[in-house]
DNA sequence: TATTGATCGCTAGAACATCTAGCTACATGA
DNA sequence: TCATGTAGCTAGATGTTCTAGCGATCAATA
């Protein structure tokens, strides 16, 4: 929707309101882009009938059991930004639904090491292997010019991303504060999710 | 991180193997903006003391406001794909924070009319305005090419994950079925939730 | 070897967002 | 006027997360 804006750009590259033109485009492929992965991770979630924290959690330990490194509780909270007692919670969901068993660790008894069962692996594969191969051809059509304006543009979002107001930003929980004032009390606050998974 | 791959493949653009590389940082690039986008909008979340639905239901009303629309329960629990239920008490926290208040309809009496608060408005501009504006700066500075590029990538990556798996994709809610075979009975798709969350 | 402090994963109990089912008040059309 | 449909709310249940704290085990040291 909306994305040929930019041909018809061709007699004013000049111009501002072209330029205007071409950036709206680029803001609204890249909106276009984010929804369609949003609707995509949400099929998959209910295809695979589980929430967003275990569908990851499959992902990352199927991941790593690729590259051949175990993976146990503690790196798995770690990498999912929840706490201990919540990543025993998801483990056993994950566990009695036959996508992983947990096994001993042969170097440390208190530990757990984690594993996939092919059964999910295959699962996962049927519904995302797809999709990654058609991602995959697209990147590898690309020039390398190309691919390189890709890159530094994404790279150039991620830092406009990143860089969102270190200084202010609200004052954290509770309320606007117009009128209402008082009795700030933070009943809630805290939070912390998801720690800005990074994957690899 | 990472993103130096491209550079070494200049003199190999025809080679595999440098193809590879450039695919991989690009797909790289795009891990690593969606790492910081997920990161970003979980310190907004903190920030404002809300999680993701109430952020996002206030984001849909500002720029619906802004838009001179007005939007009553019905259509936001359309929008962000909640029961009616589940508006009310979204509705029910989000005033008692202060970010909108309740109106009645002038054309229908059972109705109501949500609208944002100058704060709210506020609080959300200084929030999240630093970081569209320096997007807006980014892709301002593409040359009309490089717009056009981008434009295309993205498109691509869109449709290739807009395909994922009509077919199978498993059966739903719980176990693994392991070979279980097809069936496709598509029991969603049209989706519901989060309509596609464009924003402005 | 025995002790001490740190670490690992688990359990208990509470907070919260969401759901389904059913309700009341109002609107609309015969 | 009355029957039917719609908008938003309430009640109760479910599921996921959190904090606090526990037992088992490891690693370092006297």
């Amino acid at each position: 929707m909306t994305s040929e804006a930019v041909e018809t750009a061709q007699h004013y590259w000049y111009d501002d309101d072209a330029q205007r033109q071409r950036s709206i485009a680029v803001l609204e492929a890249m909106r276009t882009y984010r929804a369609a992965e949003a609707a995509m991770q949400r099929r998959t979630q209910v295809a695979m009938g589980m929430g967003e924290t275990d569908l990851l959690a499959l992902r990352y330990l199927l991941r790593m059991h690729r590259a051949e490194h175990s993976v146990g509780p503690k790196e798995l909270a770690a990498y999912l930004g929840i706490s201990s007692a919540s990543t025993t919670v998801l483990l056993d969901r994950l566990e009695k639904t036959g996508h992983l068993s947990r096994q001993p660790s042969p170097f440390d008894r208190r530990a757990l090491i984690i594993v996939p069962t092919p059964a999910s692996e295959e699962a996962v594969r049927r519904t995302l292997d797809g999709m990654h191969e058609r991602m995959i051809a697209i990147a590898s059509d690309l020039s390398p010019d190309d691919a390189q304006t890709i890159v530094s543009f994404l790279g150039g979002m991620r830092d406009a991303v990143d860089a969102i107001d270190k200084h202010d930003a609200g004052d954290g929980h509770d309320a606007i504060v117009t009128h209402d004032a008082g009795h700030g009390h933070g009943h809630d606050s805290g939070d912390g999710r998801r720690g800005a998974g990074r994957d690899a």
